[in-house]
DNA sequence: CTGAAAGCGCTTACAG
DNA sequence: CTGAAAGCGCTTACAG
């Protein structure tokens, strides 16, 4: 490899103990000498050696993200802010894609422990007693976005999915709409599946609209499932002017099962979606979504995080804002 | 932090040297020994420290990926593809977003050195001189993914990008098509721009139809760009049945100008794309495009890497096989 | 089959 | 202002 700090001080005739003091900008040391020591780093091209750096400070600078899927348009939001900021304040992020598979999960922690991570971001998934008790074990910093949990105490960003779905549908109600379909994620998701369909019950109750049974139907916030979920709807022979889609790719798969039964949106029926992916913009029509702050929840995450690590103080949880995006597929009934 | 190997020896009473030993299934042990250790290290919750082993063996076991951009929908398809391979072979991978700049690539590389990473993944852009230096100062295995370089020997994976427009184009021809328009992207991109512009203008020759000056237009691979790109090919009032977009998300751009003008794709309008994103097949109507397999390059890419690694040999750089998706934004013509 | 010791490349008291 | 030495948690000859 290349040429160690043993390389440059006899070099430049110090002692390691004075390279790595002009190193790490630590007093004691002459102008002249650092002078020097900078001159022979220079030219011998050294670079510290990072592992060994970390194997006496007992800090890697880097942190782990997992993920359930990191290729989804959702995690490449997050995963965005979370390297941007991860990278301002020098540290480094390993991503681990943990196909929501418990075995696989546990893998990782195993992995990001052994590895001596500063911190961990846990995405999306449901905090299992399993994870907490690994994840204690490793006495780190840990912040959980786009998650929470009451019952294990780690400090989470995400938005508020009940008041945002209640957004959705309010906004759907007060373009006029009465009859409000929802397709819904996972039914007994606690953190994105309940408290959305909660909003929507409760904004139609709000409203003095009744909740018709029929007009609830399940996915699982994929593409795929949002089209099927959409021929459901319409098997149902129920009729409905909107619909309410619990993730973006639902609402996607919505509007283009739609568009093959000849339904153009919004003219026949409109349609919200939830999350503001990047699909949301380029869809035709263009989708009306609430919007989740992906790449400032990523962001604030890491910041979270960071400043556990550095301080070693907890930090509060944080509601992020929701926003309604308003673009072309919901039609305002006269 | 948790329990060394120290504590494990003692506990056991043995040396440190035999409980590395039966941690790295060496021989030199006897059953009954083995068994013991192993039951301590369970009692303890022992785990090896990686930055410890990694000091020593020279080796980190984990590799690092460049993309000018993590959250686009292609840089998350390969590096899905990546982490999976990785993760298979016991690897972690360190994600960094070069936002396409040269000297946060600089950085990213010097970060990479310093963390004494195994192996790097190029992503994408073009390989500059700088960063060619930086990596084989390095002296690390690299692999270029969607992008090569004639200049710097590291092999590469990619698809052959002039082929694969040419395909594209000539799909349209035999579609019946022969006013067709492409929205390239930059220029001068030597790996993405230019030999798909080649790859058009050869399908054209080669069926006897005239290029056309401003039936090309260009982009910069976005959704932004191709939509006005396509405002530009409205405005030179030049007739064309059909555009070939270098992208995807170029693609629905102009798909949503279209539809915005009342355009209808496929009827008045056919229009093929360039990747195979999942935006393709959520689009309205879902986007008839030429695959780049992304999952497959980035396995591929990582197992090539992986290989490099573990043999210490050179390997042959691979041209992966596009395919023509068929979908429903091409019109047969009559 | 087993252990003592050196060493990986650093940082940090400690002593001068 | 400067250096010798110990130590971070491992692995690996070497010797027995």
């Amino acid at each position: 490899m290349g040429p160690t700090i043993k390389d440059v001080a006899k070099k430049a005739n110090v002692s390691v103990a004075t390279v790595s003091r002009v190193l790490n900008n630590q007093p004691g040391y002459s102008e002249k000498t650092k002078k020097k020591v900078l001159q022979v780093i220079e030219e011998m091209g050294y670079q510290p050696n990072a592992i060994a750096r970390g194997l006496i400070n007992k800090r890697t600078q880097t942190i782990g993200v997992l993920f359930p899927s990191v290729s989804s348009m959702f995690s490449s939001g997050v995963l965005h802010g979370i390297e941007h900021t991860a990278h301002e304040r020098d540290h480094s992020v390993i991503v681990c894609n943990t196909d929501e598979d418990g075995k696989r999960t546990m893998k990782y922690l195993q992995v990001l422990r052994e590895k001596q991570v500063d911190g961990i971001i846990f995405t999306s998934e449901v905090m299992k007693e399993e994870y907490y008790n690994a994840l204690t074990m490793m006495n780190i910093p840990v912040v959980l976005l786009a998650t929470s949990s009451v019952r294990y105490p780690f400090p989470f960003v995400k938005v508020d999915d009940k008041q945002a779905a209640y957004s959705a549908t309010e906004y759907l109600i007060k373009k006029g709409h009465r009859k409000i379909a929802m397709i819904s994620g996972t039914e007994e998701d606690p953190i994105a599946g309940t408290p959305r369909i909660e909003g929507y019950r409760e904004a139609l109750g709000d409203y003095g609209i009744p909740f018709q049974k029929n007009l609830l139907v399940f996915g699982d916030f994929g593409y795929r499932s949002g089209r099927i979920a959409m021929e459901k709807l319409l098997q149902t022979k129920a009729e409905f002017s909107a619909v309410f889609a619990a993730s973006d790719e639902m609402a996607a798969g919505a509007i283009n099962v739609a568009y093959q039964h000849g339904i153009k949106v919004p003219d026949h029926l409109s349609v919200i979606g939830y999350d503001n992916l990047q699909i949301a913009e380029m869809s035709v029509p263009p989708l009306t979504t609430v919007a989740q702050p992906l790449f400032e929840m990523g962001k604030l995450a890491a910041e979270m995080l960071l400043t556990m690590i550095e301080t070693g103080t907890r930090v509060e949880s944080r509601i992020m804002p929701h926003t309604i995006i308003e673009r072309q597929s919901v039609a305002q009934l006269s």
